[in-house]
DNA sequence: ATCATTTCCTTAACATGTTAATTGTTGCTA
DNA sequence: TAGCAACAATTAACATGTTAAGGAAATGAT
C-alpha cells in the first residue's frame, strides 16, 4: 500500500478547494471587519435564532474554545448578546443583535453571488454531487 | 438571490469533510510528535527531493510565513536541513534528512490505510469524481 | 445529604492561518 | 554607479485550530 502523490491527496485537495472557495468570501468580508468564522457564527444565529453555546459551536463547525473567543469578540463589537440560562446556570444563550443582523442582510447578496459563481463553474448537478460526497466524509454527521 | 442553509453551505461542507478526513490522520501523527502540516512538508520533500522554499510552500499548500515557522521547527527536530543558494543568496533550499525520511517510511503504511478506508467508503469511482470536482474549485491551479 | 461523576464553559499553551511591515539581496536603469 | 523596483525570506500582530487542564454547576449513586 502506497500513499498517493501529493497532487492527488485528499486532504490537500480539500485544503486547496477550501482556499479557492474562501478567497473571494474573505475579500468580501474584509470590508466588514469581521472574519470568516465570525461571519459563520452570525449566519447560523440568523438562521436558527437564539442558541445555546454548545449547539452554536456544533452548527458553526467550531471547536468550543474557538467559539468562546469568537463570542467574546462579537459581543465587544455589539453583534451578539450572551445570557445565562436561569434553569441551568452553566449554560449560555447567544443571540444576534440588530447590528449583527444588519451585517448579514447587507452582505448576503454578495455572498450568494459568490456561491452562485461556483455553482455555475461546476454545474448544478456536479455541485449537488460534490456536497453529497463531502457529507459522506463527515464522520461526525450521524444524526 | 439567497444564501443556502448552512447545512448545504459549500465552505462549511469543506470544513467538515476535512475534519472527518484529518481526524484519523491526526490521531496517527500524534504518536510521532509532528503535526499535520509538518507531515505534509516532509511528504512533499520525500516526493520531490530538495526544493527551494517557495516551491515547497506552494506544493505543501502553505503560506510562506507558515512555512518559515514549520521549517524552523523541523530543522530543530533534525528532520530537514536548510542551505542558502550560493548563486542567489536570498534563496533557501530545504532537504529532508535521513531521520525525516524515516518518519515518512514508518508511517506511510498507516496513512495509506486511512486513505484506502475513505476510498472504500466512497467507492473508487466517487473518490476520483470527488478529487476532480475539488480540483475545479482550486482557482490557483492554472498551471 | 455527600461525594464522585458528568456537563458546560473558560483558560492556557502551542501551532498554524492571514495580512502587513521589514530586512537583505538582486537586477534594472537612468 | 547610484538609486529604485522587484524578489525571497523573516518577523510581527492578531485570529483561529487543537489539546489539555481547570472551574462552576448539575446529576447520580450510596
Amino acid at each position: 500500500m502506497q500513499l498517493p502523490s501529493t497532487s492527488r491527496s485528499l486532504p490537500i485537495a480539500l485544503i486547496r478547494a477550501r482556499e479557492g472557495v474562501m478567497a473571494p468570501i474573505r475579500e468580501m468580508l474584509s470590508e466588514t471587519g469581521i472574519t470568516e468564522q465570525q461571519w459563520r457564527v452570525l449566519r447560523v444565529l440568523a438562521e436558527f435564532g437564539k442558541l445555546d453555546a454548545k449547539t452554536l459551536a456544533d452548527r458553526s463547525s467550531l471547536l468550543f474554545p474557538s467559539l468562546t473567543r469568537i463570542a467574546a469578540t462579537l459581543r465587544e463589537k455589539g453583534f451578539v448578546t450572551q445570557t445565562r440560562d436561569s434553569k441551568d446556570r452553566r449554560r449560555q444563550f447567544i443571540e444576534i443583535t440588530a447590528n449583527g443582523q444588519r451585517i448579514i442582510d447587507e452582505r448576503s447578496p454578495q455572498a450568494a453571488q459568490i456561491v452562485a459563481n461556483f455553482q455555475a463553474t461546476l454545474g448544478a448537478e456536479n455541485y449537488e454531487t460534490l456536497l453529497d460526497l463531502l457529507a459522506m466524509l463527515d464522520t461526525g454527521a450521524h444524526d
